[in-house]
DNA sequence: CGTGGCTCCTGGCGGC
DNA sequence: TGCCGCCAGGAGCCAC
């Protein structure tokens, strides 16, 4: 689930349930998804201490603490927030608990155990050490011009790769294709100055309108991809039995009517 | 530099 | 019903 859309979510939620809190304890329940960060350490950074403010960076999240230090979270492919009172609401999978000291809970939960925790002093530190591209909600056309006509490879790939824009995975760059009608495989190097520029408009629109969506918990209009992104499913416009194929590893859908490909 | 394959982990689903 | 293999929205690592 969680690329920008979702994560922006997470901050939001944690925003409106958790700042300013006083931290009374944290429960490391699987410390091996902890990053380059001892358990005992972050405890030490975390207890009797409050978060402050939020900040995302493509699909990280990173939560300001008065002791100085920023608490991050990557949700990996199932990572979530949950924020609750009682203790039976408790998640069953949650690897981080975090309780305040009005008794409410903030839990990082994780089946797939994905997700990863860290803590750094300086959040531009760690943007550099993982080598992030700009995030993709607040670029502008110029530099995302630039990375598109300095690159090679197949699209999809690139619009999916961290280290080039962070933010986006397999799904959203699914829908940003699908809307462009461009095939997922086609060489970055041969779209044109025109195409360019309305994807730019189309990811930004396709990201702005998801984050709308969830935040007023309604669905995605049914123009979209994503909600026929199934097996079997239909182009919303055209009808045409959607198909699938395997870019480095990942599942790509797309319209074989409205995204051809001269390539391939 | 770009890509494909493998890996981590767990649950859900379709097929037999 | 039970078991098995495959698939899933992420990303790091290695080989070519």
């Amino acid at each position: 689930m969680p690329e920008l859309p979702e994560v922006e979510s997470f901050r939001r939620y944690l925003d409106k349930t958790s700042l300013n809190k006083t931290i009374q304890k944290v429960d490391v329940k699987n410390p091996e998804i902890l990053q380059n960060v001892d358990k005992r350490v972050l405890k030490d950074k975390l207890e009797k201490h409050k978060i402050q403010c939020t900040k995302r960076h493509g699909k990280y999240l990173f939560a300001h603490l008065d002791s100085n230090y920023w608490l991050i979270l990557h949700f990996g492919m199932t990572g979530k927030l949950v924020y609750f009172k009682n203790n039976d609401e408790t998640p069953y999978y949650y690897r981080i608990l975090i309780t305040f000291n009005d008794e409410s809970n903030l839990a990082f939960d994780d089946p797939r155990k994905f997700g990863k925790i860290s803590l750094t002093a300086e959040m531009d530190d760690f943007i550099e050490e993982k080598k992030l591209g700009p995030d993709v909600y607040d670029i502008d056309f110029k530099t995302f011009k630039n990375i598109l006509t300095s690159r090679r490879g197949a699209v999809k790939i690139l619009l999916m790769n961290q280290h080039i824009l962070a933010g986006i995975g397999n799904i959203y760059s699914d829908e940003i294709l699908y809307q462009a009608c461009i095939h997922p495989k086609t060489p970055v190097n041969t779209i044109d100055h025109q195409k360019i520029k309305e994807m730019y408009k189309i990811m930004k629109n396709v990201l702005q309108t998801v984050l709308n969506r969830q935040i007023n918990h309604r669905k995605l209009p049914e123009s979209f991809l994503i909600p026929h992104r199934i097996k079997n499913g239909r182009c919303p416009r055209s009808d045409t039995r959607l198909k699938t194929i395997k870019i480095s590893g990942r599942t790509a859908y797309y319209c074989p009517l409205c995204q051809k490909s001269k390539f391939q």
